[in-house]
RNA sequence: GCGCGGUUAGCUCAGUUGGUAGAGCAGCUCGUUUACACCGAGAAGGUCGGGAGUUCAAGUCUCUCACCGCGCACCA
């Protein structure tokens, strides 16, 4: 055959090489409008069993702040990965798409936006001028972001997309809250609770990051006591000393003996108090508490039913019981009243080395100030009985508190969670958990369905009527997004999504949430409907620089996804992603490593022209005749392919991305190819056909293998391929190889 | 304080049940043979953090030490 009659057998697209952006968006197109992402239509049209196995997961939603970043691209392509593989394999898949309001963050970013602008403060814009402007400002991030989602090839079921804060899901943060209320699982109460008094809120304690700071660490006199704090801004009311009861060195004091001491603006009279909270080992064993500003110390309050007084105000001024320093901001005031405290000759020693933690508010605020503060409340230690249940492990029947239902699904196997050693992560948060405050001081968010009038309460959907006034706090964002496996399916309402696909197959998600969000979920769903929210849970890791450094603005070190798809193509910014990424194990990005796999994607385009041009002429009608090597290029083919499904069904793609790698490059290209030239070019007719069949099978059996891992170039391919080389007219929905 | 990772080629990292060490990038030699120079062939490069143990056999299992990183709790 002349070289100008096999240029004529392949597509002229073949002559040059693999250009990513010259096909990705036209087969995204192709792939959406063939309706094949949502499983309906793949029954519909008899791709799939009606009563296949399903296979269902959902989009962990990013949040309507912005834009997507490399962490997003490495779970899209994770997801796809599985998505793509199991509708291969047959089953009804469901990949559910969505967004997230991420209420505090998004007004923390929008509140930033306009200070910037136009120097205005919330109250000076307004409650609803604020959402207005929140709303228009989620609406363009929910577009930036659907739009970069399809560029990374996802093949998410559209028709069934979500956004936390629209009709659907408010019914099931109604249902949910009602229900937990009615049960005696929500209360209001005045607890102690991180406040940010830059955000005007309180937030949650696993929204509460702890910095490291160095301060000065004041040692005071406090009658014959010496008691320490980083803190003097806050002891104005401190009128209870506490010693451990075991303590020698003050067992002349009992319990509730008072005393008088000389404090910051004169005579005050101290109570003493035996408690085991108090640390012998620390300093002088003794402290004073704070009970409004503290945790700990609210709850040592709470145990001896001692008075709490509020020192700070929301703001952060001292209050009136500040005596001369009342008004002022505790940033200023504290310099103030250490100088106070030394002329009194009330400082012992100042330790200008000590190192403690500040808590921050991680999402995007300032300082937290503890305040009690009236709030809603899920109590994770209350006692129900069980309706009904699928766990295993938990009957109907079982008296059972949140936590404990949070324990059993994972330690029953309800839940699996991958890799196996985050679930002595995910005990370890449960043991150590607090009541769930859920209310929030901000606008943006589903607002509380409690009503009060004349200090009575109402929880429920509708106003009771005339006089009545809605709580004006929003619930935290994690409340709906707990839901998000069942609310995305259509609950509180059973419907035919809900009974196919609940619990879900998979949730994949960044380790970093697995608290934030898996334990919510698996709290929200084996409580309210007695199932598991998914069988698996797929952490993944952060993806980081080629340094192993956290990719950050400040460090320039951020590479965007867009820019490698634009650059390399989304194939090759999956794969980099993928390989060398084991679960739970942050990854290293390098540019590099993208470039690397877009020549591995021309590599599949240069693979598919040989064989395709050298297998033109076959005539597919007769039974081939295979020599041994036939035979043992099909057995290597074959246990590659069974070894890359093991890999993906046990959620190792690392491992089937490298491997798939490997055995295109360096087996089929380097070794089978290479050899099959001389057969190829020689004057057996036999043998020169049945090395056709190998390579025709080894061609689209690799292009199969390969399409989750890089659906556009072998989609491109399959493309370009003769009809009658291929069974359906999209690789999407062709047989996985078994 | 409790717990979890990591330490493997110059760099960044894989290495699933223990059986002659791998990838990407960088570097070296040769090759423009019609699938591909976004390539091929070949060579070089590692006492797998230190030490001890189990085993016929340990990067892989056990113990221990060191250093780096992370989570949680405490933080008067």
């Amino acid at each position: 055959m002349s070289e100008q009659d096999q240029q004529q057998t392949v597509p002229e697209v073949f002559l040059k090489p693999y250009n990513p952006a010259e096909h990705e968006d036209k087969l995204y197109k192709l792939w959406e409008d063939s309706g094949y992402f949502n499983p309906d239509v793949c029954i519909e049209k008899g791709v799939t069993k009606a009563d296949a196995e399903p296979f269902s997961m959902v989009l962990p939603p990013p949040n309507v702040t912005g834009t997507l970043h490399m962490g997003h691209a490495a779970m899209l392509a994770i997801e796809d990965i599985l998505t793509r593989y199991n509708r291969m394999r047959g089953k009804r898949t469901l990949w559910i798409p969505g967004t997230d309001s991420a209420a505090l963050a998004t007004q923390s970013k929008v509140e930033g936006i306009i200070y910037k602008k136009e120097k205005k403060r919330r109250d000076e814009i307004g409650r609803e001028e604020l959402l207005r402007r929140i709303e228009t400002f989620a609406e363009e991030s929910k577009e930036t972001i659907i739009g970069q989602t399809k560029k990374m090839g996802s093949s998410l079921d559209w028709s069934r997309y979500a956004f936390t804060m629209d009709e659907k899901r408010y019914h099931a943060v109604t249902e949910a809250f009602i229900r937990m209320y009615n049960d005696g699982l929500i209360y209001r109460g005045a607890r102690s609770v991180n406040w940010d008094p830059a955000m005007q809120t309180t937030v949650s304690d696993d929204e509460v990051k702890y910095e490291e700071r160095n301060s000065p660490f004041y040692y005071f006199k406090y009658g014959p006591f010496t008691i320490g704090t980083v803190r003097p801004e806050t002891k104005f009311g401190d009128k209870y000393v506490v010693m451990h009861p075991d303590d020698e060195r003050y067992k002349q004091y009992s319990h509730g003996q008072k005393i008088e001491v000389e404090w910051i603006n004169g005579p005050i009279t101290a109570t003493i108090i035996k408690d085991k909270a108090a640390d012998p080992e620390m300093g002088s064993g003794v402290m004073t508490i704070t009970p409004w500003h503290s945790a700990v110390d609210f709850e040592i309050a709470q145990r001896h039913g001692l008075e709490k007084e509020q020192i700070i105000d929301e703001r952060g001024i001292l209050l009136p019981i500040a005596g001369e320093f009342a008004g002022q901001h505790i940033k200023k005031a504290r310099d103030a009243i250490v100088e106070k405290m030394r002329a009194k000759g009330l400082i012992e020693k100042v330790d200008e080395n000590y190192t403690h933690k500040v808590a921050t508010n991680e999402r995007g605020g300032g300082m937290i100030e503890p305040q009690i503060k009236e709030q809603w409340f899920v109590d994770v230690n209350k006692e129900f009985t069980m309706g009904h249940s699928e766990i295993p492990g938990v009957q109907e029947g079982d008296t059972v508190t949140l936590k404990l239902l949070m324990r059993k699904a994972v330690e029953n196997g309800g839940v699996s969670i991958f890799p196996e050693r985050f679930e002595r992560v995910y005990y370890n948060w449960i043991d150590n958990l607090h009541d769930w405050c859920l209310s929030r001081q901000i606008w943006y968010g589903h607002r509380i369905p409690a009503w009060f009038k004349d200090g009575e309460v109402k929880v429920q959907a509708e106003s009771p009527g005339e006089g009545w006034v809605q709580d004006p706090d929003t619930l935290d964002t994690w409340f709906s997004s707990g839901l998000w496996t069942l609310s995305t399916l259509g609950w509180p309402e059973i419907t035919d999504d809900f009974k196919t696909y609940h619990p879900t197959t998979v949730l994949e998600t960044g380790y970093d949430i697995l608290f934030f969000w898996v334990a919510r979920m698996i709290l929200m769903s084996t409580y309210l409907v007695g199932q598991v929210p998914f069988q698996n849970a797929y952490l993944h890791g952060l993806v980081r620089d080629e340094k192993g450094k956290k990719m950050s603005k400040s460090l320039g070190n951020i590479i965007d996804p867009l820019d490698m798809i634009e650059k390399y193509g989304a194939d090759a910014t999956r794969l980099s992603l993928i390989v060398g990424a084991a679960p739970g194990n942050d990854m290293p990005l390098s540019e590099d490593k993208v470039r690397a796999y877009k020549k591995f994607a021309n590599k599949i385009w240069n693979i598919s022209r040989f064989v395709l041009s050298n297998i033109a002429d076959a005539n597919w009608a007769i039974e081939p005749v295979f020599s041994a090597r036939d035979r043992e290029i099909l057995d290597t083919l074959h246990s590659h392919v069974s070894e890359v499904s093991a890999d993906i069904e046990k959620f190792n793609l690392y491992l089937g991305a490298e491997k798939a790698y490997h055995y295109v490059w360096h087996e089929l290209a380097d070794k089978v190819l290479e050899e099959s030239k001389e057969i190829l070019n020689g004057e057996d007719t036999q043998a020169r056909y049945a090395r056709q069949c190998v390579l025709r099978e080894c061609l689209t059996t690799s292009l199969k293998t390969l399409h989750p891992f890089m659906p556009f170039v072998t989609e491109a391919i399959w493309q370009e391929m003769p009809p009658h080389l291929k069974k359906r007219e999209l690789l999407m929905i062709e047989k996985w190889p078994v």
